[in-house]
DNA sequence: AAACTATTCAACCGCATACTG
DNA sequence: GCAGTATGCGGTTGAATAGTT
């Protein structure tokens, strides 16, 4: 037996909206507000729509304050940053970015932000396989001279230890499991904590004199993880201290999607799909480097065992593998301080999505 | 100018969750 | 605790529009 539907489909119009149903729908509810029911609202007013439609035209486009189009460089970085962060949560995105609808930010991110952050990704690696080929040709020129590398010379390290292909990225029953809060810790930390006030790499817009509460902490990272179940995206935090980066208390781990069950975490699987092509897109080819615009999801220092160390040190991968994602920083306070901090009705969301 | 293709985005659909009795 | 219903969300569709041949 199927689901009853939410209403008469047979006497309800779809498609466009017409003004006229626009002007019906805008001036009841600001008369009136929805009455807190959105099925009953169309026949109140007469209108053959379904009580979702009218929900979605008034969410979208009538209510007031509603931006279209024209996104700005900021908000195509504050949505790139959150979808790494969490996915594609749409409503979460949207509310941090004022007068912006889910649908929007979801169109804008399908149709332009993607294939933009791609073309541009793809013309960078054409580049640096023009650039390595030219290396090697010197690399053979030079073998026997005390050449520094040349990461080392320009102070351009790679921004995280070498990785085999996320394909490598094990899952199966035999994930591995951190039993306690230190194993976790250092899984968290080596998951790219930054427990340094080098703001380097804050977003370009923050005020970095703004004296927050948070002041000398960072948060970091933001990874993805994915449900068994749903392969939905979820989001995990960790809130380190600047001063010391060991202290158990420092850190919150919002997230179950590791499967924290109280006995130790779980590594979940990776996902297909444009977010598995992006981070991809982020870390492949045994020469990860930053994308234009997306700076402040990348720190110069990671955290291994608790001492930093630059990120050009390699990991053992032994050590990475048990990882579901290569390091991946988000800088927290920076968002915080350009007026963009998720509410923390968002973060509620957040937390009741994501914990035990 | 017509035909075709690509892109955009408003709207729909179905599912998951929340709410209510 | 359960069933029925409402709401919210993300994925997808398809009409309109723009661009290209």
């Amino acid at each position: 037996m199927g689901r009853a539907p939410c209403c008469d489909k047979a006497n309800v119009k779809k498609g466009p909206w017409s003004p006229e149903e626009d002007a019906k729908l805008k001036s009841y509810i600001e008369q009136h507000g929805t009455g807190g029911n959105w099925i009953a609202l169309p026949q109140k007013i007469g209108l053959k729509r379904c009580g979702k439609s009218c929900r979605l035209r008034w969410l979208n486009y009538l209510r007031p304050n509603i931006k279209h189009g024209g996104f700005s460089e900021e908000e195509d970085n504050l949505i790139c940053s959150l979808y790494i962060s969490i996915g594609s949560r749409w409503s979460i995105i949207a509310a941090q970015l004022p007068g912006r609808t889910d649908n929007d930010i979801k169109n804008y991110w399908n149709t332009r932000l993607k294939k933009k952050l791609l073309g541009k990704q793809r013309k960078e690696q054409q580049a640096r396989r023009g650039n390595s080929c030219q290396k090697q040709r010197m690399r053979k020129g030079n073998e026997n001279s005390s050449m520094v590398s040349s990461h080392n010379t320009n102070n351009q390290a790679p921004y995280w230890p070498e990785l085999p292909a996320p394909m490598a990225i094990p899952y199966s029953n035999q994930e591995p499991r951190f039993n306690d809060h230190v194993s976790i810790r250092k899984v968290l930390i080596k998951l790219g904590g930054k427990f340094s006030d080098d703001h380097q790499y804050q977003h370009p817009i923050q005020d970095t004199a703004t004296n927050l509460h948070h002041h000398h902490h960072q948060f970091l990272p933001v990874n993805l993880s994915y449900s068994h179940q749903a392969y939905a995206p979820s989001i995990e935090m960790v809130y380190s201290s600047s001063t010391d980066p060991l202290n158990t208390d420092t850190y919150q781990l919002a997230n179950t999607q590791y499967g924290i069950d109280g006995t130790g975490m779980t590594m979940l699987p990776g996902q297909s799909g444009f977010q598995a092509e992006f981070e991809e897109m982020l870390y492949n080819n045994n020469n990860p480097q930053r994308l234009d615009g997306l700076e402040f999801f990348y720190g110069d220092m990671v955290v291994s065992n608790g001492t930093e160390t630059t990120s050009g040190e390699s990991m053992d991968w032994g050590e990475m593998s048990s990882m579901s994602y290569p390091p991946m920083i988000s800088n927290y306070e920076g968002l915080l301080q350009q007026g963009t901090m998720l509410q923390e009705s968002t973060f509620d969301e957040l937390k009741s999505t994501t914990t035990v």
